[in-house]
DNA sequence: CGAGAGATTGACCCTCTTCAATTTTTGTGG
DNA sequence: CCACAAAAATTGAAGAGGGTCAATCTCTCG
Protein backbone atom coordinates (compact mmCIF):
# COMPACT_ATOMS: atom_id res chain seq x y z
CA UNK A 1 0.00 0.00 0.00
CA UNK A 2 1.60 3.24 -0.96
CA UNK A 3 0.84 6.53 0.55
CA UNK A 4 -0.54 9.34 -1.75
CA UNK A 5 1.55 12.17 -0.76
CA UNK A 6 -0.08 15.86 -1.41
CA UNK A 7 2.61 16.85 -3.23
CA UNK A 8 2.12 14.31 -5.80
CA UNK A 9 -0.06 16.80 -7.90
CA UNK A 10 -2.07 15.18 -10.59
CA UNK A 11 -0.06 16.86 -13.21
CA UNK A 12 -1.91 14.78 -15.91
CA UNK A 13 -5.15 16.34 -15.53
CA UNK A 14 -4.03 19.47 -16.69
CA UNK A 15 -2.22 18.76 -20.35
CA UNK A 16 -4.76 20.11 -22.14
CA UNK A 17 -4.44 22.67 -24.48
CA UNK A 18 -5.54 25.57 -22.40
CA UNK A 19 -4.65 24.07 -18.96
CA UNK A 20 -7.58 24.33 -17.41
CA UNK A 21 -5.96 23.73 -14.05
CA UNK A 22 -3.21 26.33 -14.60
CA UNK A 23 -2.20 28.62 -12.03
CA UNK A 24 -3.56 31.28 -13.10
CA UNK A 25 -6.94 30.05 -14.12
CA UNK A 26 -7.77 31.27 -10.60
CA UNK A 27 -7.49 34.52 -11.81
CA UNK A 28 -10.26 34.07 -14.04
CA UNK A 29 -13.31 33.99 -11.20
CA UNK A 30 -11.84 37.00 -8.53
CA UNK A 31 -11.01 39.09 -11.14
CA UNK A 32 -15.10 38.47 -12.88
CA UNK A 33 -13.52 38.48 -16.57
CA UNK A 34 -16.35 38.15 -19.26
CA UNK A 35 -15.43 35.27 -21.69
CA UNK A 36 -13.62 37.65 -24.65
CA UNK A 37 -11.63 38.84 -21.28
CA UNK A 38 -10.86 35.54 -20.45
CA UNK A 39 -9.81 34.68 -23.72
CA UNK A 40 -7.77 37.70 -23.70
CA UNK A 41 -6.07 36.51 -20.66
CA UNK A 42 -5.85 32.84 -21.66
CA UNK A 43 -3.85 34.26 -24.95
CA UNK A 44 -0.85 36.01 -23.45
CA UNK A 45 -0.14 32.83 -20.80
CA UNK A 46 2.43 30.88 -21.55
CA UNK A 47 1.66 27.08 -20.61
CA UNK A 48 3.31 24.46 -18.39
CA UNK A 49 6.75 24.81 -18.88
CA UNK A 50 8.30 22.09 -17.14
CA UNK A 51 11.40 22.78 -14.20
CA UNK A 52 13.11 19.60 -12.97
CA UNK A 53 14.23 19.80 -9.74
CA UNK A 54 17.12 21.89 -8.74
CA UNK A 55 16.80 23.85 -11.96
CA UNK A 56 16.70 27.47 -11.47
CA UNK A 57 13.81 29.76 -12.26
CA UNK A 58 15.73 33.05 -12.52
CA UNK A 59 18.90 33.93 -10.21
CA UNK A 60 19.89 37.06 -9.01
CA UNK A 61 19.74 40.22 -11.21
CA UNK A 62 18.27 38.30 -13.96
CA UNK A 63 16.10 40.89 -15.95
CA UNK A 64 12.27 40.46 -14.99
CA UNK A 65 10.61 39.35 -18.10
CA UNK A 66 7.55 36.81 -16.87
CA UNK A 67 5.88 36.62 -13.42
CA UNK A 68 4.88 32.90 -13.09
CA UNK A 69 2.38 30.92 -11.01
CA UNK A 70 3.10 27.86 -9.98
CA UNK A 71 1.49 24.68 -11.62
CA UNK A 72 2.67 21.67 -10.03
CA UNK A 73 5.23 20.79 -7.73
CA UNK A 74 7.44 23.12 -4.95
CA UNK A 75 9.10 25.88 -5.66
CA UNK A 76 12.09 27.86 -3.36
CA UNK A 77 12.94 31.52 -3.43
CA UNK A 78 16.14 32.69 -1.77
CA UNK A 79 17.62 36.40 -0.77
CA UNK A 80 20.99 36.98 -0.50
CA UNK A 81 23.18 39.93 0.55
CA UNK A 82 27.02 40.84 -0.53
CA UNK A 83 28.51 39.44 2.35
CA UNK A 84 26.90 36.17 1.29
CA UNK A 85 24.40 35.70 3.75
CA UNK A 86 21.27 33.94 2.43
CA UNK A 87 17.53 33.47 3.52
CA UNK A 88 14.85 31.58 2.27
CA UNK A 89 12.22 33.82 1.56
CA UNK A 90 9.63 31.43 0.69
CA UNK A 91 8.20 28.11 -0.14
CA UNK A 92 5.72 28.23 -3.25
CA UNK A 93 3.04 25.86 -3.53
CA UNK A 94 0.58 25.42 -6.34
CA UNK A 95 -1.45 28.62 -7.44
CA UNK A 96 1.23 30.46 -6.01
CA UNK A 97 2.35 34.13 -7.42
CA UNK A 98 6.42 33.86 -8.28
CA UNK A 99 8.58 36.99 -9.02
CA UNK A 100 6.90 39.83 -7.24
CA UNK A 101 10.20 41.20 -5.84
CA UNK A 102 11.51 41.98 -8.78
CA UNK A 103 8.28 44.67 -10.18
CA UNK A 104 10.43 47.42 -8.44
CA UNK A 105 13.86 47.32 -9.90
CA UNK A 106 13.00 45.15 -13.24
CA UNK A 107 15.60 42.75 -12.09
CA UNK A 108 15.45 39.49 -9.58
CA UNK A 109 16.84 40.31 -6.10
CA UNK A 110 16.27 36.63 -5.44
CA UNK A 111 16.82 33.03 -7.11
CA UNK A 112 14.24 30.91 -7.34
CA UNK A 113 14.47 27.04 -7.59
CA UNK A 114 12.48 24.03 -7.88
CA UNK A 115 12.65 21.87 -4.67
CA UNK A 116 10.79 18.96 -6.94
CA UNK A 117 10.12 18.64 -10.58
CA UNK A 118 7.25 21.15 -11.38
CA UNK A 119 5.63 22.91 -14.00
CA UNK A 120 4.58 26.88 -13.93
CA UNK A 121 2.66 28.68 -16.18
CA UNK A 122 4.29 32.59 -17.22
CA UNK A 123 3.05 35.54 -18.55
CA UNK A 124 5.12 38.67 -19.71
CA UNK A 125 5.35 41.35 -16.87
CA UNK A 126 4.59 43.51 -20.20
CA UNK A 127 1.42 41.70 -20.88
CA UNK A 128 0.05 41.41 -17.57
CA UNK A 129 0.61 45.48 -17.71
CA UNK A 130 -1.23 45.73 -20.87
CA UNK A 131 -4.18 43.51 -20.06
CA UNK A 132 -4.71 45.57 -16.47
CA UNK A 133 -5.14 48.52 -17.99
CA UNK A 134 -7.76 46.94 -20.33
CA UNK A 135 -9.30 44.70 -17.20
CA UNK A 136 -9.60 46.45 -14.33
CA UNK A 137 -10.54 43.84 -12.04
CA UNK A 138 -7.68 41.65 -13.67
CA UNK A 139 -5.41 44.84 -12.49
CA UNK A 140 -7.03 45.09 -9.40
CA UNK A 141 -6.41 41.54 -8.51
CA UNK A 142 -2.81 41.86 -9.20
CA UNK A 143 -2.73 44.63 -6.80
CA UNK A 144 -4.39 42.28 -4.20
CA UNK A 145 -1.93 39.65 -5.11
CA UNK A 146 1.10 41.90 -4.22
CA UNK A 147 -0.35 43.29 -1.17
CA UNK A 148 -0.64 39.56 0.45
CA UNK A 149 2.74 39.05 -0.18
CA UNK A 150 2.73 42.39 1.78
CA UNK A 151 0.94 40.87 4.72
CA UNK A 152 3.05 37.48 4.30
CA UNK A 153 5.95 39.18 4.72
CA UNK A 154 5.11 41.15 7.91
CA UNK A 155 3.68 37.78 9.48
CA UNK A 156 7.33 36.31 8.63
CA UNK A 157 9.28 39.20 10.29
CA UNK A 158 6.90 38.73 13.39
CA UNK A 159 7.95 34.83 13.69
CA UNK A 160 11.66 36.13 12.95
CA UNK A 161 11.63 38.52 15.70
CA UNK A 162 9.59 36.91 18.43
CA UNK A 163 8.86 33.29 18.09
CA UNK A 164 11.20 31.26 20.18
CA UNK A 165 12.40 27.58 17.77
CA UNK A 166 9.56 25.41 18.82
CA UNK A 167 6.76 28.10 17.93
CA UNK A 168 8.44 28.42 14.86
CA UNK A 169 8.54 25.07 13.50
CA UNK A 170 5.21 24.35 14.39
CA UNK A 171 4.04 27.27 12.83
CA UNK A 172 5.78 26.09 9.92
CA UNK A 173 4.45 22.85 9.85
CA UNK A 174 0.86 24.32 10.52
CA UNK A 175 1.43 26.77 7.61
CA UNK A 176 1.77 23.73 5.71
CA UNK A 177 -0.90 22.04 6.06
CA UNK A 178 -3.23 24.76 6.16
CA UNK A 179 -2.00 25.37 2.48
CA UNK A 180 -2.02 21.65 1.49
CA UNK A 181 -5.80 21.52 2.90
CA UNK A 182 -6.53 24.60 1.15
CA UNK A 183 -5.73 22.50 -2.09
CA UNK A 184 -7.52 19.32 -1.33
CA UNK A 185 -5.11 17.44 0.42
CA UNK A 186 -4.80 15.92 3.60
CA UNK A 187 -3.66 18.51 6.05
CA UNK A 188 -2.48 16.47 8.52
CA UNK A 189 -0.30 13.61 6.41
CA UNK A 190 2.23 15.19 3.75
CA UNK A 191 5.90 15.27 2.90
CA UNK A 192 8.13 17.91 3.01
CA UNK A 193 10.16 18.85 0.20
CA UNK A 194 12.64 20.13 1.58
CA UNK A 195 15.72 19.27 3.28
CA UNK A 196 15.86 20.46 7.02
CA UNK A 197 19.02 23.03 6.20
CA UNK A 198 16.38 24.82 4.04
CA UNK A 199 13.38 24.60 6.68
CA UNK A 200 15.86 25.67 9.43
CA UNK A 201 17.39 28.53 7.06
CA UNK A 202 13.83 29.93 6.60
CA UNK A 203 12.92 29.90 10.01
CA UNK A 204 16.09 31.50 11.08
CA UNK A 205 17.27 27.78 12.70
CA UNK A 206 19.86 25.88 12.50
CA UNK A 207 19.42 22.53 10.86
CA UNK A 208 20.27 20.59 14.18
CA UNK A 209 17.85 22.65 16.02
CA UNK A 210 14.60 21.93 13.76
CA UNK A 211 15.70 17.85 14.11
CA UNK A 212 15.79 18.41 17.65
CA UNK A 213 12.56 19.96 17.65
CA UNK A 214 10.74 17.33 15.45
CA UNK A 215 12.43 14.99 17.64
CA UNK A 216 10.52 16.53 20.35
CA UNK A 217 7.55 16.90 18.88
CA UNK A 218 7.75 13.33 18.15
CA UNK A 219 8.30 12.27 21.44
CA UNK A 220 5.25 14.43 22.59
CA UNK A 221 2.52 12.67 20.65
CA UNK A 222 2.34 15.72 18.81
CA UNK A 223 3.12 14.02 15.49
CA UNK A 224 5.29 11.43 13.41
CA UNK A 225 7.72 12.19 11.54
CA UNK A 226 10.50 10.02 9.44
CA UNK A 227 12.25 11.85 7.83
CA UNK A 228 10.36 13.99 5.06
CA UNK A 229 7.58 12.25 6.09
CA UNK A 230 5.07 14.22 8.47
CA UNK A 231 1.76 12.85 10.07
CA UNK A 232 -0.11 15.56 12.86
CA UNK A 233 -1.33 13.69 15.66
CA UNK A 234 -2.64 16.40 17.58
CA UNK A 235 -3.14 19.57 16.09
CA UNK A 236 -4.91 21.18 18.83
CA UNK A 237 -2.06 21.08 20.62
CA UNK A 238 0.53 21.90 17.98
CA UNK A 239 -2.01 25.02 17.36
CA UNK A 240 -1.64 25.32 21.14
CA UNK A 241 1.95 25.83 21.27
CA UNK A 242 1.99 29.38 19.00
CA UNK A 243 -0.88 30.58 20.94
CA UNK A 244 1.64 31.67 24.45
CA UNK B 1 24.84 77.27 19.20
CA UNK B 2 21.74 74.10 18.22
CA UNK B 3 22.28 71.22 16.19
CA UNK B 4 19.70 71.10 13.91
CA UNK B 5 18.85 66.92 13.13
CA UNK B 6 17.30 65.44 10.27
CA UNK B 7 14.47 64.84 11.66
CA UNK B 8 13.67 68.70 11.72
CA UNK B 9 11.64 68.27 8.55
CA UNK B 10 10.57 72.04 7.37
CA UNK B 11 7.94 71.82 7.65
CA UNK B 12 6.74 75.01 6.95
CA UNK B 13 7.76 75.35 3.89
CA UNK B 14 4.79 73.17 2.54
CA UNK B 15 1.74 75.07 4.32
CA UNK B 16 0.49 76.00 0.80
CA UNK B 17 -2.39 75.14 -0.99
CA UNK B 18 -1.22 73.04 -3.30
CA UNK B 19 1.32 71.45 -1.04
CA UNK B 20 4.39 71.43 -3.05
CA UNK B 21 6.53 69.21 -0.83
CA UNK B 22 3.45 66.78 -0.10
CA UNK B 23 4.92 63.16 -0.46
CA UNK B 24 2.65 62.27 -3.43
CA UNK B 25 4.16 65.44 -5.54
CA UNK B 26 7.30 62.63 -5.96
CA UNK B 27 4.92 60.80 -7.58
CA UNK B 28 4.39 63.29 -10.53
CA UNK B 29 7.76 63.18 -12.16
CA UNK B 30 8.47 59.29 -12.27
CA UNK B 31 4.96 58.77 -13.47
CA UNK B 32 5.52 61.29 -16.22
CA UNK B 33 2.23 63.08 -15.99
CA UNK B 34 0.73 65.55 -18.01
CA UNK B 35 -0.43 69.00 -16.76
CA UNK B 36 -4.18 67.82 -16.95
CA UNK B 37 -3.21 64.85 -15.05
CA UNK B 38 -0.95 66.26 -12.65
CA UNK B 39 -4.35 68.33 -11.97
CA UNK B 40 -6.49 65.47 -11.76
CA UNK B 41 -3.81 63.50 -9.13
CA UNK B 42 -3.89 66.35 -7.26
CA UNK B 43 -7.27 67.10 -6.47
CA UNK B 44 -7.50 63.28 -5.18
CA UNK B 45 -5.03 64.04 -2.19
CA UNK B 46 -6.17 65.20 1.09
CA UNK B 47 -2.87 67.37 1.74
CA UNK B 48 -1.08 67.81 5.57
CA UNK B 49 -3.60 65.70 7.70
CA UNK B 50 -1.69 66.28 11.34
CA UNK B 51 -0.53 63.61 13.61
CA UNK B 52 0.71 64.21 17.11
CA UNK B 53 3.01 62.15 18.83
CA UNK B 54 1.71 58.71 19.69
CA UNK B 55 -1.26 59.47 17.67
CA UNK B 56 -2.49 56.24 15.24
CA UNK B 57 -3.11 56.59 11.40
CA UNK B 58 -4.87 53.57 11.57
CA UNK B 59 -5.44 50.56 13.80
CA UNK B 60 -5.23 46.85 13.17
CA UNK B 61 -8.68 45.28 11.99
CA UNK B 62 -9.37 49.58 10.82
CA UNK B 63 -10.96 48.71 7.37
CA UNK B 64 -8.52 50.61 4.44
CA UNK B 65 -9.98 53.83 3.44
CA UNK B 66 -6.25 56.13 2.03
CA UNK B 67 -2.99 55.38 1.75
CA UNK B 68 -0.85 57.64 2.99
CA UNK B 69 2.40 59.25 2.12
CA UNK B 70 4.35 60.88 5.03
CA UNK B 71 4.91 64.49 4.40
CA UNK B 72 6.60 65.18 7.67
CA UNK B 73 7.97 63.58 10.87
CA UNK B 74 8.55 59.91 11.21
CA UNK B 75 5.85 56.98 11.60
CA UNK B 76 6.13 53.20 12.90
CA UNK B 77 4.14 50.25 11.92
CA UNK B 78 3.51 47.30 14.38
CA UNK B 79 2.27 44.15 13.05
CA UNK B 80 0.73 41.55 16.21
CA UNK B 81 -0.48 38.17 16.66
CA UNK B 82 -3.24 36.39 18.54
CA UNK B 83 -0.98 35.38 21.26
CA UNK B 84 0.05 38.87 21.51
CA UNK B 85 3.34 38.62 20.09
CA UNK B 86 3.90 42.24 18.15
CA UNK B 87 6.99 43.47 15.99
CA UNK B 88 7.69 46.30 14.52
CA UNK B 89 7.84 46.04 10.51
CA UNK B 90 8.94 49.59 9.89
CA UNK B 91 9.51 53.14 10.69
CA UNK B 92 8.36 55.68 7.75
CA UNK B 93 10.00 58.50 6.47
CA UNK B 94 9.01 61.58 5.02
CA UNK B 95 7.76 60.55 1.49
CA UNK B 96 7.54 57.13 1.89
CA UNK B 97 4.18 55.29 1.27
CA UNK B 98 2.16 53.91 4.42
CA UNK B 99 -1.37 51.41 4.42
CA UNK B 100 0.34 48.94 1.76
CA UNK B 101 -0.47 45.94 4.21
CA UNK B 102 -4.06 46.67 4.07
CA UNK B 103 -4.56 46.98 -0.11
CA UNK B 104 -4.91 42.40 -0.06
CA UNK B 105 -7.60 42.11 2.81
CA UNK B 106 -9.53 45.63 2.49
CA UNK B 107 -8.52 45.62 6.07
CA UNK B 108 -5.33 46.83 8.07
CA UNK B 109 -3.21 43.95 9.85
CA UNK B 110 -0.65 46.41 11.39
CA UNK B 111 -1.59 49.33 13.13
CA UNK B 112 0.89 52.87 12.68
CA UNK B 113 1.46 55.33 15.21
CA UNK B 114 3.18 58.87 14.89
CA UNK B 115 7.17 58.64 16.58
CA UNK B 116 6.50 62.54 16.75
CA UNK B 117 4.48 65.23 15.45
CA UNK B 118 3.49 64.62 11.62
CA UNK B 119 2.02 65.06 8.58
CA UNK B 120 0.59 62.63 6.45
CA UNK B 121 -1.08 62.84 2.53
CA UNK B 122 -3.80 61.10 1.92
CA UNK B 123 -5.40 59.32 -1.15
CA UNK B 124 -8.43 57.32 -0.99
CA UNK B 125 -7.73 53.88 -2.09
CA UNK B 126 -10.32 53.83 -4.60
CA UNK B 127 -9.60 57.16 -6.02
CA UNK B 128 -5.86 55.81 -6.67
CA UNK B 129 -7.08 52.97 -8.30
CA UNK B 130 -9.57 54.86 -10.48
CA UNK B 131 -6.42 57.41 -11.15
CA UNK B 132 -4.51 54.40 -11.92
CA UNK B 133 -7.01 52.90 -14.72
CA UNK B 134 -6.67 56.45 -16.35
CA UNK B 135 -3.12 57.10 -16.04
CA UNK B 136 -0.91 53.71 -16.95
CA UNK B 137 2.14 55.58 -15.93
CA UNK B 138 0.48 56.32 -12.50
CA UNK B 139 -0.65 52.51 -11.95
CA UNK B 140 2.85 51.59 -12.97
CA UNK B 141 4.75 53.85 -10.28
CA UNK B 142 2.13 52.45 -7.40
CA UNK B 143 2.63 48.72 -8.46
CA UNK B 144 6.77 49.52 -8.80
CA UNK B 145 6.22 51.51 -5.19
CA UNK B 146 4.46 48.21 -3.80
CA UNK B 147 7.15 45.93 -5.37
CA UNK B 148 9.80 47.87 -3.46
CA UNK B 149 7.84 46.98 -0.30
CA UNK B 150 8.45 43.56 -1.04
CA UNK B 151 12.10 43.93 -2.28
CA UNK B 152 12.51 45.68 1.08
CA UNK B 153 10.72 43.08 3.43
CA UNK B 154 13.25 40.44 1.87
CA UNK B 155 15.60 42.35 3.67
CA UNK B 156 14.60 42.52 6.58
CA UNK B 157 14.18 38.76 6.26
CA UNK B 158 17.39 38.14 5.34
CA UNK B 159 18.64 40.72 8.14
CA UNK B 160 16.53 38.58 11.09
CA UNK B 161 17.22 35.31 10.11
CA UNK B 162 20.86 35.47 9.78
CA UNK B 163 22.73 38.75 11.46
CA UNK B 164 23.96 38.63 14.79
CA UNK B 165 23.26 41.57 17.06
CA UNK B 166 25.78 44.16 15.71
CA UNK B 167 25.09 43.38 12.09
CA UNK B 168 21.69 43.70 13.05
CA UNK B 169 22.53 47.37 14.74
CA UNK B 170 25.12 48.40 12.33
CA UNK B 171 22.78 47.57 9.79
CA UNK B 172 19.82 49.58 10.83
CA UNK B 173 22.03 53.10 11.32
CA UNK B 174 23.31 52.63 8.36
CA UNK B 175 19.54 52.51 6.92
CA UNK B 176 18.95 55.33 8.27
CA UNK B 177 21.95 57.22 7.38
CA UNK B 178 21.07 56.36 3.39
CA UNK B 179 17.51 57.75 3.98
CA UNK B 180 18.25 60.91 5.66
CA UNK B 181 21.27 61.70 3.37
CA UNK B 182 18.62 60.92 0.44
CA UNK B 183 16.99 63.71 1.88
CA UNK B 184 19.18 66.86 1.82
CA UNK B 185 20.24 66.20 5.99
CA UNK B 186 23.69 64.48 7.39
CA UNK B 187 23.94 61.33 6.91
CA UNK B 188 26.85 61.08 9.73
CA UNK B 189 24.66 62.78 12.19
CA UNK B 190 20.79 62.55 13.30
CA UNK B 191 18.54 62.37 16.01
CA UNK B 192 16.68 58.83 16.85
CA UNK B 193 13.12 59.16 17.08
CA UNK B 194 12.61 56.18 18.44
CA UNK B 195 13.30 54.05 21.70
CA UNK B 196 15.64 51.44 22.66
CA UNK B 197 12.90 49.30 23.17
CA UNK B 198 11.22 49.73 19.44
CA UNK B 199 14.68 49.56 17.49
CA UNK B 200 15.39 46.08 19.34
CA UNK B 201 11.76 44.81 18.70
CA UNK B 202 12.13 46.17 14.76
CA UNK B 203 15.74 44.15 14.85
CA UNK B 204 14.48 41.06 17.06
CA UNK B 205 16.59 42.06 19.68
CA UNK B 206 16.04 42.88 23.80
CA UNK B 207 16.52 46.72 24.34
CA UNK B 208 19.43 46.13 26.71
CA UNK B 209 21.37 43.99 23.86
CA UNK B 210 20.83 47.30 21.85
CA UNK B 211 21.95 49.62 24.52
CA UNK B 212 25.38 47.29 25.07
CA UNK B 213 25.83 47.21 21.47
CA UNK B 214 25.79 50.83 20.93
CA UNK B 215 28.11 51.44 24.10
CA UNK B 216 30.06 49.14 21.88
CA UNK B 217 29.92 51.39 18.57
CA UNK B 218 30.84 53.92 20.94
CA UNK B 219 34.15 52.64 22.87
CA UNK B 220 35.16 51.41 19.23
CA UNK B 221 34.79 55.01 18.17
CA UNK B 222 32.57 53.76 15.48
CA UNK B 223 29.87 56.70 16.48
CA UNK B 224 29.15 58.56 19.56
CA UNK B 225 26.11 58.04 20.75
CA UNK B 226 23.98 60.13 23.63
CA UNK B 227 20.75 58.78 23.98
CA UNK B 228 18.97 59.76 20.92
CA UNK B 229 21.67 61.78 19.28
CA UNK B 230 23.95 59.95 16.83
CA UNK B 231 26.73 60.80 14.86
CA UNK B 232 28.77 58.18 13.14
CA UNK B 233 32.11 58.77 13.42
CA UNK B 234 33.73 56.01 11.59
CA UNK B 235 31.32 55.21 8.22
CA UNK B 236 33.95 52.92 6.86
CA UNK B 237 34.35 50.63 9.30
CA UNK B 238 30.69 50.58 10.03
CA UNK B 239 30.06 49.10 6.86
CA UNK B 240 32.66 46.70 7.14
CA UNK B 241 30.64 45.15 10.35
CA UNK B 242 28.05 44.11 7.98
CA UNK B 243 30.32 42.97 5.36
CA UNK B 244 31.44 39.86 7.37
C1' DC C 1 11.11 71.35 39.17
C1' DG C 2 9.85 66.71 40.01
C1' DA C 3 7.87 62.29 38.63
C1' DG C 4 7.91 58.75 35.39
C1' DA C 5 9.67 56.97 31.30
C1' DG C 6 13.80 55.70 29.05
C1' DA C 7 18.66 54.22 29.03
C1' DT C 8 22.69 52.03 30.90
C1' DT C 9 25.26 48.51 33.10
C1' DG C 10 26.22 44.25 35.70
C1' DA C 11 25.63 39.35 36.86
C1' DC C 12 23.68 35.19 35.87
C1' DC C 13 21.24 31.97 32.99
C1' DC C 14 19.15 29.64 29.15
C1' DT C 15 18.26 28.76 24.48
C1' DC C 16 20.20 27.92 20.46
C1' DT C 17 24.63 27.14 18.07
C1' DT C 18 28.81 24.72 17.15
C1' DC C 19 31.46 20.79 16.53
C1' DA C 20 31.54 15.98 16.01
C1' DA C 21 30.22 11.20 15.45
C1' DT C 22 26.88 8.10 13.65
C1' DT C 23 22.86 6.55 11.21
C1' DT C 24 19.64 6.85 7.52
C1' DT C 25 18.11 8.08 3.07
C1' DT C 26 18.69 9.13 -1.67
C1' DG C 27 20.00 8.64 -6.15
C1' DT C 28 23.07 6.97 -9.67
C1' DG C 29 25.65 3.49 -12.23
C1' DG C 30 26.70 -1.24 -12.90
C1' DC D 1 17.25 -4.17 -9.13
C1' DC D 2 20.91 -3.98 -6.15
C1' DA D 3 25.23 -1.71 -4.49
C1' DC D 4 27.56 1.94 -3.03
C1' DA D 5 28.82 6.67 -2.51
C1' DA D 6 27.15 11.06 -1.29
C1' DA D 7 23.81 13.75 0.82
C1' DA D 8 20.73 14.32 4.60
C1' DA D 9 19.23 13.56 9.26
C1' DT D 10 19.85 12.45 14.02
C1' DT D 11 21.93 12.83 18.44
C1' DG D 12 25.31 14.19 21.98
C1' DA D 13 28.34 17.35 24.47
C1' DA D 14 30.18 21.72 25.16
C1' DG D 15 30.10 26.67 24.40
C1' DA D 16 28.57 31.37 23.20
C1' DG D 17 25.47 34.97 22.26
C1' DG D 18 21.86 37.15 23.66
C1' DG D 19 18.04 37.10 27.20
C1' DT D 20 16.49 37.94 31.95
C1' DC D 21 16.45 40.21 36.17
C1' DA D 22 17.81 43.98 38.84
C1' DA D 23 19.86 48.27 40.29
C1' DT D 24 21.03 52.80 39.02
C1' DC D 25 21.30 56.75 36.27
C1' DT D 26 19.46 60.19 32.93
C1' DC D 27 16.37 62.57 30.38
C1' DT D 28 11.93 64.28 29.04
C1' DC D 29 7.88 66.74 29.60
C1' DG D 30 3.89 68.13 32.13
Amino acid sequence: MSTVYAVDFPAAKALRRDCPNCGFSAWHMPANLTMHESAQFNACISHRRPLRRNEFLHHVGTALTSLYVLHSGFLMTRVMNDAGHEHITSFSMPGELVGLEAVSAGRHQCETAALEDSHVCGMTFADLEQLGRRIPELQRHFVRAMGAEIARDYGIMLMLGSLNAEQRVALFVLNLSKRFAARGYSEVHFRLPMTRYEIGNYLGLKLETVSRVFSHFNEAHLMVINGKDLEITDLVRLRRINAQ
